[in-house]
DNA sequence: TTCCGACAGTGGGGTCGCAAT
DNA sequence: ATTGCGACCCCACTATCGGAA
């Protein structure tokens, strides 16, 4: 399964235990009740692991939001630890003792990672994973979706640990969801942009009719189709906005507007706590759609 | 000759810390 | 005290180039 938080390797030690981010920054003082619980667990066993630290919601789905609120803070307050608990799943280990396990298998390593039972059961925990032989994807991806979680990660049970490489021997499957939205405006581009416009500002109707913004999308775009919309949302610009309710500051202090009369194809991850698309891409422009007809995303 | 992987460049939402206002 | 902005986090995606197939 994938887990929708941060990327963290853990190195155990006899004298202690750090946590270090992707791009190598540590990060052991933002997750203190972690520390401890790993402690605990490996017990003076010398380990490096590599896992996910996830703050879940009510419903126990990882919510990347919440774990937001605790990225940045070096020093967390108990309250705000008992606040947003952040939890470790650890789903391969790459060292044990003095031994270097990057060139076994991962088959290999999760077996040696199940026989340290590190799993605590609260804040450290090993979930399971599935074989493709018994298990199919589909019936997989049904769950990653039931579970409220990002997709699924297929590794090649024969392939080595490849430090700082994106191999194609991980590949993941990330649930994504579509929408239609009213193009209200443009923010300016940089670069090989300037020319044309870096995002479109998005917005949908609220049930009550307000048209409300839900965003903006910056890729999804190949040069040639930037060129051709900021041609057509030229015919239709207007000075002042046609949203109903105000957008963020940051899209108010920069876009121009246009009438709402494209309706363009989005995909995105989910929806956030401000009611904007996560991670969206352009899809295309529709003209199946009037943009009356376009309502919030659900 | 074609294809693939890595990289650079552009864009999104969100949070915090800090400097400017 | 408020605001703006960069640094990190999570990313999606296109364009390009060099090497592998």
């Amino acid at each position: 399964m994938k887990w929708d938080g941060v990327r963290a390797i853990a190195h155990c030690t006899p004298a202690g235990i750090s946590l270090w981010s992707r791009n190598l920054s540590d990060i052991t003082g933002s997750y203190p009740e972690v520390v401890t619980a790993l402690t605990e667990i490996t017990d003076g066993r010398t380990l490096l692991l590599d896992g996910e630290l996830v703050a879940p919601d009510d419903r126990g789905a990882p919510s990347f939001s919440r774990l937001q609120q605790r990225m940045h803070v070096q020093r967390p307050t108990p309250a705000l630890i008992e606040q947003v608990r952040v939890d470790y799943l650890v789903f391969d280990v790459l060292g044990v003792d003095e031994e270097v396990l990057f060139e076994d298998s991962y088959r290999t390593r999760r077996a040696e990672l199940a026989d340290l039972t590190l799993d605590d059961g609260v804040r450290v925990r090993v979930p399971p994973m599935w074989s493709l032989t018994d298990t199919s994807a589909e019936e997989l991806l049904r769950v990653a979706t039931d579970s409220g979680l990002e997709g699924i990660v297929c590794k090649h049970g024969d392939s080595i640990y490849e430090p700082g490489r994106r191999s194609s021997a991980w590949t993941k499957v990330v649930l994504r969801l579509t929408t239609e939205a009213v193009i209200v405006g443009a923010v300016p581009g940089n670069g090989a942009n300037a020319a044309t416009f870096g995002g479109l500002v998005l917005a949908a109707h609220t049930p009550e009719g307000r048209l409300r913004c839900i965003g903006g999308v910056g890729t999804g775009f190949t040069a040639a189709s930037r060129r051709s919309i900021r041609a057509a949302l030229d015919q239709v610009r207007r000075e002042t906005t046609p949203l109903d309710d105000p957008p963020p500051a940051p899209v108010a202090r920069t876009a121009w507007w246009v009438e709402p009369v494209f309706v363009a194809d989005i995909e995105y991850r989910e929806i956030s706590g401000d009611g904007l698309l996560r991670h969206p891409s352009f899809r295309g422009i529709r003209t199946d759609k009037t943009p009356e007809e376009i309502g919030l995303p659900t």
